[in-house]
RNA sequence: GGGCCGGUGGCGCAAUGGCAGCGCAGUGGACUUUUAAUCCAUUGGUUGAGGGUUCGAAUCCCUCUCGGCCCA
């Protein structure tokens, strides 16, 4: 809707303001201000900064406290808060006819002098003001903030401005995917991109989205996972190579899912899946640690140890023991269905094993593992992209990482027998026929790289949204991405 | 997909069958060191959408829609 036919008052008065600058013969929303200081560079060097001018610039947030002749308010940047005192006398009756035009959320340069009030608070009076943007619509309220979980989700800007521990959360979450990468480089890790366009979907067992590209006329995908292509990277001699980026998953929303997520994926020749627990442990820990300040982090009603060494579970020995079942014992796929279905799951009669298996570990299993978790010895027809133990082929070397009842990672000392992969690959596409539509698609193009020889290699993929959660404290998905997935608003102008 | 809860002015909330209200914000006024400033006055509503029951519906019923939490 134009803001000029808006009816809400609040626009209109706003408007009115905007006239009112402009009448002053001023720009509203001039193009470029020289700012000096941060607001926190004010404050913590107010005492080199008695007597000197300086400029401080951000936006006005909650109440202007008009007295008069003269009021406060605050404005934020990128560092904080800072107060401003606004003194008809100090400003001159132009200045002060400026300041009387204000409203919360504009963005104002502030040109003037430290002072600190009665109080002792760091301000900064202003000798000059420069309007630097006028807002046309209201913030939420300054003292109860913005709550509404709808509209913090749809215009994250808001909450942005309204709430501070959703500043300190992406700033986390920026700051852990910095150190990360740091982390990696110290390692000689490669950093490369490869694409999220594919012919085939293939490396994890998931239903992708689908496009069309036009030029080539040809279905394609979004990447499920970014497995095949770094593999084809350490078969190009590239021995240690990581990715971090955007997959997509077409599948359900929860507070632990969102369509598409951010993945570190890392590969690493020469190593198995014991170096790929050295490595999370290591990266997990100590990018709390430089963070955070600590290895015991608080997680829900929880407290979390991130020190190493994690614990190590069987997990058949898991499963037993949190539902009873031993599935190594139950050889029959029938009675392995009836088994869990005796335990009170709700089952797709077609689930073949590796899906009933899946089963039992998400619901029995994984709400216990609050601790940091590496479930190992997976059975080989839950991991077709896995190697089998030597000394028991019908396991494969794996490992899931659990952490506050959430898988977090997923590692495998990687197969590089071309024969044994297109084996397993060819099982899989027995089982999509068979009706499961989450069996992974064979990929011939990687098969072929494989069978051009491909070192003992370890790969690991870390949830990076995830493991913000863990670190920030946050049990929703929908708190560590700035805008998550929602259904859209019904009309073209709904809410506004 | 199922269960439960919710959607009331810009924001935060009340009203459970009987005049849609409160706080903040806004507007007008007083006040030149406030901190949720204070004091006086005051504007603003298609109660998520549609239908039904009723003399009367924010409230009860039905359908739809959006969100949260839990489950699948």
């Amino acid at each position: 809707m134009f803001l000029e036919t808006e009816a809400s008052d609040l626009v209109q008065a706003r408007l009115r303001k905007l006239d009112g600058i402009r009448a002053m013969g001023i720009d509203p929303f001039p193009p470029k201000y020289e700012r000096t200081h941060l607001s926190n560079e004010v404050v913590g060097g107010f005492d080199s900064l008695q007597g000197q001018e300086v400029r401080v610039a951000g936006r006005l947030v909650g109440a202007v406290r008009d007295m008069g002749g003269s009021g406060f308010a605050h404005i934020l940047d990128s560092a904080g808060r800072i107060q401003i005192f606004f003194r008809k006398n100090t400003l001159g009756a132009e200045g002060f006819e400026l300041y009387r035009l204000l409203d919360t959320g504009d963005f104002i340069g502030v040109e003037g002098t430290p002072m600190k009030t009665r109080t002792g608070e760091v301000t900064v009076e202003a000798t000059h003001l420069t309007f630097l943007s006028k807002a046309m619509r209201p913030l939420p309220e300054k003292w109860h903030g913005l709550t509404d979980v709808e509209t913090r989700y749809r215009q994250r800007y808001l909450d942005l401005i309204s709430n501070e521990e959703a500043r300190d959360v992406f700033a986390l979450r920026s700051r852990i995917i910095a150190a990360t990468r740091r982390f990696l480089e110290a390692r000689d890790f490669v950093e490369v991109e490869t694409p999220l366009l594919q012919a085939v979907a293939a490396g994890a067992a998931a239903k992708p989205f689908e496009t069309f590209f036009n030029a080539l006329d040809s279905t394609l995908y979004l990447r499920i996972a970014i497995e095949l292509y770094l593999k084809r990277c350490i078969v190009g001699g590239i021995e240690r190579v990581y990715e971090m980026g955007r997959i997509f998953r077409n599948e359900g929303l929860s507070t632990k899912h969102n369509p598409e997520f951010t993945m570190l994926e890392l590969y690493q020749a020469y190593a198995d899946y014991h170096d790929m627990m050295e490595l999370v442990e290591s990266l997990a820990s100590s990018v709390a640690q430089q963070l955070l300040g600590t290895m015991h982090l608080k997680w829900g009603e929880h407290e979390i140890d991130l020190s190493p060494p994690w614990a190590r579970r069987n997990l058949r020995e898991l499963v037993v023991e949190y539902s009873g079942i031993d599935y190594v014992e139950i050889g029959d796929d029938r009675a392995l269905l009836e088994a869990v279905r005796a335990k009170g799951l709700k089952l797709d009669p077609g689930w073949n094993r590796a899906k009933l298996i899946d089963e039992l570990v998400s619901e029995f299993v994984e709400p216990h593992l609050i601790q940091p978790t590496f479930i190992i010895d997976y059975p080989v027809e839950t991991t077709p992209l896995a190697k089998r133990k030597a000394d028991d082929p019908s396991v494969v070397e794996r490992f899931e990482l659990y952490i506050g009842g959430m898988e977090i990672a997923n590692a495998f000392s990687e197969l590089n027998d071309p024969i044994d992969q297109r084996r397993r690959f060819e099982e899989q596409v027995l089982q999509r026929e068979l009706g499961d539509d989450e069996a992974q698609a064979l990929d011939e193009d990687f098969l072929q790289a494989v069978e051009h020889g491909m070192p003992p290699t370890g790969g690991l993929g870390i949830g990076i949204d995830r493991l913000v959660m863990i670190l920030g404290n946050r049990t929703s998905i929908r708190e560590v991405i700035l805008f998550p997935q929602l259904r859209s608003r019904a009309g073209p102008a709904a809410k506004d």
